[in-house]
RNA sequence: GGAAGCAUAGCUCAGCUGGUAGAGCACCUGCCUUACAAGCAGGGGGUCACAGGUUCGAGCCCUGUUGUUUCCACCA
């Protein structure tokens, strides 16, 4: 006989079953022509990253729904893999360099890359690790990496092919830059967030010394690279100024003053100084008129050599010294306190500095058209739907995308120029020389977006330029697993990537789930300290509670709180469950045959299948319409309070007679039924039923690869289910009369029961006796004892003489309660059924439904009118 | 400025295609009933934000209002 330990302990199943798990080789999914293929690629999670409550969400959703998978025998990929993150790892190596008093250009590109790659050798792989002790059950024989050998040649390809096609282009554009990373980023990387600023209202003077205009800003340092000032052309006020000049306060350089229709009246003062090198609105103002653009800002963010006086200072610092000087002026008319949105760098939180510079960009309009037009017609769906609507509005409204870096962890760009002629040449190798000229080439310095090789990703990883049997068979993949907040960086450029260089979408649903948040509801944050690490709840919760936690409490697309009571909550479920396998165990079940039902079935039997092939059903739907919270919760539900709360009690009584037949018969029951749970918490909870399972007589060497429980007609019995319902209704209302009357547990009742069902009571009457606690239970259609309290069903009508218990009154006051109470929910019932509106218009067996429950109060009304009758 | 989500029991949230409200935690009562006190049995508690509308019937659909969160835009 098989045992398990006392309490459920994960830490001693977890590694043991894992390390199981990676010997078998069930995480490994073959291209079979047998089977159907499912898959999904794994989000990469950056290698600088550390597990978070994100990534245990995220990761937990897919290794439920590949498990899933996997036991309906499709041959399931989850394909696992890590991103090279340009500028969170290139920052990264920076600041440890920073620590040992070295910079970027000390050791230059190639040592630095050096350093990138061991660095990226001892922590890349710590990600993976942590994903292990999730139970993700990846293929780890196909991990992949955004700069690998591949993955990398993918990217070459893709930049050459858009490159030719004119989809790529180099420009000299306004861009996004970050003087803390020293890059250019992406519209997409940029986070607005709301910031307490001033307000400067400047005088700038007319050349012609006929007095001023006055205009306001938020960021005067800006002044230095003025070329205009700017007011509308329908602007009464300011009419005769347009084709005036006014004098730039401090710098002195004479701009002229434009009409322009951006410019609006009723805005502070109705103008506008113009920078076109440091503003997206200004540049195209610029545009218009042919202004000058002065670049005032250096890399880093301080002024360059075009600031003057001011040249050499951080960008703040020279805020601070031209108010002042703009005040000793007298150009400062007055400051006011002002709040604005501020656009900062989504990886280090600096303010960025839109500035001139030139870039490589991706045309979008031509690839966002027919990545509209795949979700638009269905081909690729979102799950919840709206955020199909958040996708479209960003694809409506799509600017090119600058995808060149200022780094250098990543990859390069694949452009070289002529040294002597200047020729640009994109290529996938490096030409000797210049094909124009023959003269010297050299390549780009620039790197790619990281997002750029990320967008490649479900066919790069599948062998991607090459033609390989994984993508033929795994592609499209089936379901991409991710959060809200990444749709536009990732799920948008996928999708039209997927349709560029596949020629098909590259999933076919898209899983959206929210954040996860602290038990406040905020934001798990690094600044705040409130983020709770998995791998703390894991030692503390174990695993499976983390998971089922996680996946019962989502719902699509919303956030949810991560809470300690929750933990607790699963945490307890999995030792109901664990106890439940001892519970069975310990009726020594070696000799049940697995997978087997007996003969024979008893009712409690058809009663508990009956309610299983219903679970089955459901939650199998449940779980392919991604409604996992829902799905978690019916499987918790029937495995606590169905199986564990009734069946496992009702089992007892077999359990302990000496028949041994229906002992047997029993056990089998039990086995077939509990197995079948596990299954279908497995892909929840895959540890603790993997433990259990291999504890149980079965079939299958793993739980994970045995097959998922199909619904059987054959094993739903109606009508015992409905007569075992009856017995269940006078078992509860006995146990309440008890808890009522404070009846000892340990008293033992003798109870009659009146009913005109005889034959369904007279067979239930051990469960009545063992669950209800009764000495004895005697069935008939009519009694006679007088001081028996009444515990009124709509079939029946319990009778227990409690004489030193019985108040007359008060009893009559609780049957008159209860009648009171039937008699109300009949009236509502009267009412629907007697209207021919109702009648007519509902739904057949809607009526049928209500007629039903009517007649079942009708009964339950008369009993208890009788039941008055005989106290009085 | 545009869009979306949320508003249900004291707390956290379910409620799938409309058929007179559910769970976990907390609370109250009684129990160590030989799987489980991380448990068992019983119980109290909700005019489903507000106002209209559609419908035989609305927590669920439509319109508006209020509160709240988020995303997009970024008027200097």
């Amino acid at each position: 006989m098989k045992e398990l330990a006392k309490q459920y302990n994960p830490k001693e199943v977890e590694s043991r079953i894992y390390s199981n798990w990676m010997e078998s080789g069930y995480f490994h999914a073959e291209c079979d022509p047998e089977k159907t293929p499912y898959t999904i690629v794994m989000p990469p999670p950056n290698i600088t990253g550390q597990l978070h409550m994100g990534h245990a969400l995220d990761m937990s959703l897919q290794d439920v729904i590949i498990r899933l998978k996997r036991m309906q025998g499709y041959s399931a990929l989850w394909l696992p893999g890590t991103d090279h993150a340009s500028i969170a790892t290139e920052a990264k190596i920076v600041e440890a360099m920073r620590e040992e008093g070295i910079t970027k250009d000390d050791i230059g590109r190639e040592g630095f890359l050096e350093r990138a790659w061991k660095w990226k050798e001892q922590y890349g792989g710590r990600i993976d690790e942590q994903l292990k002790y999730l139970g993700s059950s990846c293929d780890w024989d196909r991990e992949r990496f955004t700069m690998d050998e591949g993955c990398s040649k993918a990217v070459l390809d893709v930049f050459c092919k858009l490159y030719e096609k004119g989809l790529i282009y180099r420009g000299e554009r306004i861009i996004n830059w970050c003087p803390h990373c020293k890059t250019s980023i992406s519209d997409a990387e940029v986070e607005f967030e709301e910031q307490d600023g001033s307000f400067w209202h400047l005088r700038y003077p007319f050349s012609d010394g006929s007095g001023y205009l006055e205009l306001a800003t938020t960021r005067p340092e800006t002044l230095l690279g003025d070329t205009a000032v700017a007011v509308n052309p329908n602007d009464d006020r300011y009419r005769d100024a347009v084709g005036k000049t006014v004098t730039l306060p401090i710098v002195g350089r004479e701009i002229p003053v434009v009409a322009d229709d951006y410019v609006e009246m009723d805005f502070g003062t109705g103008v506008v100084k113009i920078t076109p090198a440091h503003d997206p609105n200004d540049y195209e103002v610029g545009l218009r008129h042919g202004l000058e653009i002065i670049n005032v800002l250096n890399e880093d963010g301080s002024v360059n050599e075009n600031g003057g006086k001011y040249c050499g200072m951080d960008r703040y610092e020279c805020r601070r010294q031209i108010v002042k000087d703009l005040e000793d002026g007298g150009f400062l008319v007055r400051v006011e306190p002002y709040k604005h949105n501020v656009g900062t760098c989504y990886r280090c939180g600096t303010t960025v500095e839109p500035r001139i510079s030139k870039q490589w960009f991706v045309k979008m309009q031509p690839l966002a058209e027919p990545a509209i037009k795949a979700v638009e017609d269905g081909s690729v769906r979102f799950v919840p739907e709206r955020f199909a609507k958040t996708y479209f509005n960003w694809m409506y409204n799509i600017k090119d995308w600058c995808i060149s870096r200022q780094l250098w962890w990543g990859h390069r760009i694949p452009a070289y120029y002529c040294d002597d002629c200047g020729e640009v040449i994109v290529a996938k190798e490096q030409p000797e020389c210049c094909p124009k000229c023959g003269g010297k080439v050299h390549q780009d310095e620039d790197t790619l977006d990281t997002w750029f090789s990320s967008a490649l990703w479900p066919f790069s990883t599948l062998g991607w330029p090459e033609d390989t049997e994984e993508l033929k068979y795994f592609y499209p993949t089936d379901t991409l697993v991710t959060g809200y907040d990444i749709i536009f960086f990732w799920v948008a450029r996928m999708i039209f990537s997927g349709i560029e260089h596949m020629g098909e979408i590259p999933f076919k649903t898209v899983f959206i789930h929210g954040l996860v948040r602290d038990a406040q509801g905020r934001k798990m944050s690094k600044s705040l300290g409130n983020g709770i690490d998995p791998l703390d709840a894991i030692d503390e919760y174990g695993t499976d509670a983390l998971r089922f936690m996680l996946a019962s409490s989502v719902s699509p697309g919303n956030d949810m709180r991560y809470s300690d009571e929750k933990m607790i909550a699963a945490r307890n479920f999995c030792n109901k469950m664990w106890n439940a396998g001892r519970f069975i165990l310990m009726n020594d079940v070696d000799d049940v045959e697995p997978d087997k039902l007996p003969d024979v079935l008893e009712i409690e039997d058809k009663w508990i299948l009956t309610q299983l092939e219903n679970v089955i059903q459901e939650v199998t739907a449940n779980m392919e319409h991604f409604e996992l919270g829902i799905a978690a919760s019916k499987v918790y539900d029937f495995a606590w309070d169905v199986f564990c709360d009734w069946y496992v009690e009702l089992a007892k009584l077999r359990l302990n007679s000496d028949d041994e037949t229906r002992k047997r018969s029993c056990k089998q029951v039990l086995v077939y039924t509990f197995t079948r749970i596990l299954q279908m918490l497995h892909p929840f909870m895959p540890f603790i039923t993997e433990a259990i399972y291999e504890a149980l007589p079965t079939s299958c060497e793993s739980i994970m690869i045995s097959r998922w429980p199909e619904f059987d007609a054959s094993l739903c019995f109606t009508e015992d289910t409905e007569r075992f319902g009856k017995i269940m209704d006078v078992i509860k209302a006995v146990r309440a009369i008890r808890a009522e009357k404070n009846v000892q547990p340990s008293k033992l009742l003798d109870i009659s029961i009146e009913t005109q069902e005889t034959a369904v009571f007279e067979a239930g009457s051990e469960f009545i006796k063992r669950l209800a606690k009764a000495a004895t239970v005697t069935v008939g259609t009519q009694f006679d004892i007088p001081d028996a309290v009444q515990a009124v069903t709509d079939s029946a009508r319990a009778l227990i003489p409690l004489s030193e218990l019985v108040d007359r009154e008060k009893e009559l006051a609780r049957l008159e309660k209860e009648l009171k109470a039937v008699e109300k929910d009949m009236a509502g019932l009267e009412g629907r059924l007697s209207n021919p509106q109702f009648l007519s218009k509902a739904p057949e067996n809607v009526v049928a439904g209500e007629r039903d429950k009517l007649e079942k109060l009708v009964a339950k009304k008369a009993m208890i009118t009788e039941s008055i009758s005989k106290l009085g």
